[in-house]
DNA sequence: ACAGGCGAAACTTTATACAATTTTCGCCCA
DNA sequence: TGGGCGAAAATTGTATAAAGTTTCGCCTGT
């Protein structure tokens, strides 16, 4: 009598091996394995999961709508390359949709909701300690999908899930040193403020995260949005 | 030189016949000839087409993304039957976005696009002259689709068709009386505002917009999200 | 007569085979 | 020696076949 059949978030239907795929895949594009441009092959995905290419070609399409890869028609799949001009709708749409998240986290606090975050910053800060970025950039950015769960909003949870998968791309292309994700902090101030049900504060320590993620960025405007010269020569 | 293998609009990759099927059974719904809880099969489809059922899958995968298909394990794929709380969620998320995509459209006013909108309008007043009650909530819905295209903002521009694409099933499902669309005369308020260049008028006429087709709703909670007996024993 | 279970049919899911397109590389010619 | 043409190889797009799951009718046992 239970749901069971309701998987668990994202895609309701796709099967298990379709979303080991897109995770695993995504998981080596945002942890920067796989730089921007890289062809991902059909065939070659599908030997290393041990699937066949229908499958590969659904997880591929569903990456392709999350905007961290594109597909061109009869050449193939590529990891995207998010322009400047990208990065700064990106940040402009989350400037303008996670104040509104966070309003609703806090409608939605609770003791136990209060746990799970608290528990992801002991996370964050493990990783940071340990001076792991790439799991600093993931659990960076796993903070703001909870954020987005705990506000109970299915449309805004599905856009931002969207948009964090872009960011993590950009902020691993554009980002001026290796900032230390010192983000943590900021994480850490916005879960008081949650705690607090203190909407303004919180509302407020979220947009000045993005806005200091974004400062963080060099978004230097390419010439034309094809002609990256410089890029090619110099790798 | 020029970017010619750039398609055109939503989905930068997939085939002419995929695009039919999906814009086929898209009409098919929101003009409402198919009915929320309808299934749609692979082979039933494929027929129509023409096409085979790996293109159809491909298109149905497409429209569970944007929220009008349902796909269920094993079970295959259902119009959507959107809930009075996904209705909420849809609308709050416009009056979130679109007073922004105003705002962008505004900076980019220009002749030609103040044409387009103009254009646009007159179709509108047609469809509804003519009673065409279809034409005239898809129009309605492209207008919507269209100012967004005109602020420029590629993000904005995905979101919003996801929403107006539910929005359009929504009203249809929801909706008190044959509620005459009488929304074009909104629309062109709008545009109007758009023409001048007043971003705060703008702003209002679209939020307010958005709030009396909301209001024309009747969203009834129902006890539980799942167990909708009184809807299965009434019909 | 009715509850329970077996089994076939229909459908979705996955894999594979075929066709079309692109890319690559060797070869020829200026 | 450099450039361009052309065929072969590789890769994607599409269709079809094999495998697995659900559904529903039917039959049996009580």
């Amino acid at each position: 009598m239970a749901a069971k059949s309701r998987p668990k978030s994202d895609a309701p239907d796709v099967s298990d091996r379709v979303i080991r795929i897109r995770e695993g895949v995504t998981a080596a594009i945002l942890e920067h394995r796989l730089l921007p441009g890289t062809k991902l092959g059909e065939d070659e995905i599908g030997e290393i999961y041990g699937a066949s290419r229908t499958l590969v070609r659904t997880a591929l399409q569903q990456l392709a709508h999350e905007g961290i890869v594109n597909i061109e028609k009869n050449r193939g799949a590529f990891v995207a390359r998010p322009t400047p001009a990208d990065a700064r709708e990106v940040f402009e749409a989350r400037r303008l949709i996670e104040p509104t998240i966070v309003d609703h986290a806090v409608d939605a606090v609770s003791p136990a909701w209060i746990g799970r975050l608290q528990q992801h910053l002991t996370e964050e800060r493990d990783a940071e300690l340990r001076g792991d970025a790439r799991a600093s950039v993931r659990l960076s950015g796993e903070f703001h999908k909870l954020v987005a769960e705990m506000s109970g909003h299915s449309i805004y949870l599905g856009f931002l899930k969207e948009l964090i998968a872009r960011s993590s791309l950009i902020i691993l292309l554009y980002r001026r040193h290796d900032t230390p994700a010192c983000g943590t902090e900021h994480h850490a101030g916005i879960v008081t403020a949650i705690r607090k049900r203190d909407k303004e504060t919180a509302r407020a320590q979220m947009l000045s995260h993005l806005n200091e993620i974004e400062a963080e960025l060099f978004l230097k405007d390419p010439v034309a949005d094809e002609l990256r010269l410089a890029d090619v020569l110099g790798a």
